[in-house]
DNA sequence: AACTTGACGAGGG
DNA sequence: CCCCTCGCCAAGT
């Protein structure tokens, strides 16, 4: 077992964060250990700036901080964490949002066996 | 083939 | 809280 079936590196990728419900949000060190080997949080985040926004909830995909890393290149400052307040994530004023709310969890992923405490927050 | 660049993350000061 | 260092790995030069 390679890579991941027959899907190319980065659609494994797009197909998980399309399972992330309106409102949560999952982070790029989670997603790396979800989708395993090969996989880490900095290869996430260069698959993620390719995503096509019309087929990608990338807004719903943050740092471990809890906070927005898109105040950069090509995105507008703060449009990511606009777009998630419109679904009801809330940010403080420092930016950052409370994973222990609104991080998600697939179903079958024991976030306690199968993620560092570190990533829990 | 070598080197650089990230929408990252943990650890240490 | 801020800053720096390393490890990580796909892609583009």
């Amino acid at each position: 077992m390679k890579k991941v079936d027959e899907r190319s590196y980065r659609e494994s990728v797009y197909e998980l964060v399309r399972s992330i419900p309106v409102g949560r949000v999952m982070t790029y060190g989670q997603i790396a250990l979800m989708l395993g080997e090969g996989y880490t949080a900095r290869t996430v985040g260069y698959v993620m700036h390719g995503a096509d926004s019309e087929q990608v909830p990338w807004q719903r995909v943050i740092n471990s901080q809890g906070k927005c890393s898109t105040g950069r290149l090509t995105i507008p400052i703060n449009l990511q964490q606009e777009l998630l307040e419109a679904e009801g994530v809330e940010f403080n004023a420092a930016g950052k949002c409370d994973l222990g709310r609104f991080q998600w969890f697939p179903e079958g992923f024991d976030a306690r066996e199968d993620i560092q405490p570190s990533l829990l927050i």
